[in-house]
DNA sequence: TTTGAAAATATCGCTTGCGATATAAAATAA
DNA sequence: TTATTTTATATCGCAAGCGATATTTTCAAA
């Protein structure tokens, strides 16, 4: 059996899995609120700063637009935010939130913390992360050619 | 701004990021073959033992049947591999590679050595990954409760 | 100015991931 | 044995992801 091959020295495996299960410690407190995980990160990015362009929101979440656009029509749907034509540039679509999606920081205080608690362990700590997050940057800037 | 909510500060996006690019860096070498990485995750899994039965494979991977079963009858159709009712448990379906992908470990074998040079860098390294994969695996083995 | 290239967004088709639920077989209890 | 519960798979519906492609608008070159 070619060590190469076994699932236990996989990198992609483990971050798969470490994505998921992590992604599902995050359903059941944004389900709550009718909020999937990638809602979550356009919401983190739009909190972060309002009335962006498709195309940046994209850029920032490393997501193509086929993906983005989709999305934000739903939370559009819901009633989180607004997509209205640029002025400066007609293609352009600006997403801005609604008083829903700014009330909905205040609504998930807790997320960060109940979802941070869930992952501290003996090697994952205030201490170790730093290095963590380390790693995973330079590995997601050497992988987005 | 709450720092908390701020995408620079998550571990999650990271692993999700990280997690979709180097699935990504996957796919031009698996769809030359017409596989996607989760076939092939489970095309290790069976490398490594073959004739499982479907709840095995999904365990393996940390998925659901709902999620393994639909992959499992795309592949049957690719004439991977054969799923037959169990003898001893007639509820099991029972995997079973065929030749054509038995013979697939001989064609990927450049898979795992590309992949691995695309992810070498100054954080990441032979000395590093072992870390690294004890960190992940902590954690994945608290977050699945 | 006209024309062609580039950019921003959207549409389509397909696979995955997963919550909820159904079905059938096996194991256990009464 | 009969009834109940558990187990193994599967089905359904929906939201991502993403490759491929289309549409519209802007920009740049001729």
């Amino acid at each position: 059996m070619d060590e190469r091959f076994k699932l236990d020295n996989q990198l992609c495996f483990r971050l798969y899995t470490a994505s998921r299960l992590l992604t599902q410690a995050y359903h059941p407190l944004l389900s709550e609120h009718g909020l999937t995980y990638p809602q979550y990160l356009v919401l983190m990015v739009l909190w972060e700063q309002d009335a962006q362009p498709v195309n940046d929101i994209a850029k920032r979440l490393l997501l193509e637009t086929n993906t983005v656009t989709p999305l934000l029509k739903r939370m559009e749907t819901e009633g989180i935010l607004t997509r209205t034509q640029g002025k400066k540039d007609a293609r352009q679509m600006i997403v801005k939130l609604t008083k829903k999606g700014r009330d909905l920081q205040q609504k998930l205080t807790a997320v960060p913390e109940t979802v941070g608690r869930a992952v501290l362990c003996k090697s994952i700590t205030p201490e170790t992360v730093p290095g963590l997050f380390a790693m995973l940057d330079e590995m997601i800037e050497n992988l987005k050619r």
